[in-house]
DNA sequence: AAACAAATTTAGGTGCGCCTAAACTCTTCC
DNA sequence: GGAAGAGTTTAGGCGCACCTAAATTTGTTT
């Protein structure tokens, strides 16, 4: 499925899939969202939409969006197969840091064989989340479950679980990873601060919760919770 | 130093400096050598050879033969360090038999980061060969030894170590397997038949020398012997 | 020495994915 | 309802690496 496709297609699918997954809005999915995403210009995504939809895998409507089809979500779905339990196994098999595995699987999902995908697969127990909590989509490539809700987006007060973390970061991730925010830490948020200030919280660590700390709003929303 | 290359470009300076080690006579590394190699036509072998000697990866002279520069035999051999690393990874780590660990590595060779390459390294303890026998180039990129001669240029009645077989046919690799030609195991050529025919041989296992085969020519040329 | 065959290079062209600049469409706001 | 501005698309081009067909060079052979 994926060999039919250059590395450029499979970005701009991801890239679409991704866009549509984290945004309630139903006109999410424009052009200047994709060409951003992929920091290409958006003439460039411009004729990459009409060529993808030549082939059938997404619709595009000139000036209204665009919409993965059921073929090329599948193909989203494998790449981001490729590329989560690539990151899994980095981190696992070969001690890669959770703040450099995306990087590193941004280029090896392009060129992974479904045989080594399967001795991976096997090799880590066929998981279901990757390191940073995001779901690695089944082989059958059944749409995996989106996220919930952003730390940013909870209320005060409210004790929650961290689900996912933003992959794409590292100086994000290596602060995250520092003062313990990663899949399954429990959290509570004390407060935020004026016009979009901080967001104050605290995270628990050895069952206690430790000392406040402050986030900023662009890394609360680089946070996913349950 | 990878990172300023094309895919092409190291593939151009890994075939010619191939080429170059498996044939003694001077003038064996030509246009036609490097496009066949690479299953290109003369032409583009031609335009790629002007710009890699614009790029002072080659000397080219034209109509008389190319010449990897030391800049340019450094990126063979880093990216044969790459590929041979790769080759050894995959079939130790994850299983994958030594027929089709060559395919994978062909195409994971040129997006191997320094810093996967360097995990990979310590995690296979520093191996120095792969397991079809080849080199692994070291870290500081010495040339490693050539090979020293094919099995097909072995005499009748010597007794002789298989040091290295060709990597790239899986078919003949997974018939070398069966009869166990592998790397240092034991030979006694026994003679040849007429006109470029078999070349008969009998392998030790166990001790013991098991009994005759018969092998072509072309695929006795592809095991080397000390 | 000339002619020929083989090897090599030049000439001209393709598809891919990107770019900038210019034109167009949609929406909003007066 | 018309004009402005944001968003999008079209037009025209570029670099890369490939191709075929047509020259050109080389080395050999008569």
């Amino acid at each position: 499925m994926l060999e039919s496709t250059t590395a450029a297609v499979q970005d701009y699918l991801k890239g679409l899939f991704l866009l549509a997954e984290d945004s309630t809005s139903p006109r999410a999915v424009t052009t200047n969202g994709i060409a951003q995403h992929l920091a290409v210009s958006p003439a460039s995504a411009t004729s990459m939409l009409k060529k993808l939809d030549a082939m059938g895998l997404v619709v595009h409507v000139p000036y209204r969006g665009v919409e993965l089809t059921d073929a090329g979500r599948k193909i989203a779905l494998e790449v981001l197969r490729h590329h989560r339990l690539l990151e899994t196994y980095l981190a696992e098999a070969l001690g890669v840091s959770w703040d450099k595995v995306h990087a590193e699987a941004e280029v090896l999902e392009h060129v992974l064989s479904e045989e080594l995908e399967e001795a991976i697969a096997a090799r880590l127990g066929h998981p279901t989340a990757d390191p940073h909590g995001h779901p690695i989509p089944p082989k059958d490539l059944t749409t995996p479950p989106p996220p919930d809700r952003t730390l940013w987006d909870a209320p005060a007060g409210q004790r929650l679980t961290v689900d996912r973390v933003s992959d794409s970061d590292p100086e994000a991730l290596r602060y995250l990873g520092a003062v313990g925010i990663r899949p399954g830490a429990r959290a509570e948020v004390r407060g935020r601060g004026p016009v979009a200030g901080p967001l104050f919280l605290r995270i628990e660590s050895d069952g206690a919760f430790g000392e406040e700390h402050a986030i900023s709003k662009e890394l609360a929303e680089a946070v996913w919770v349950l």
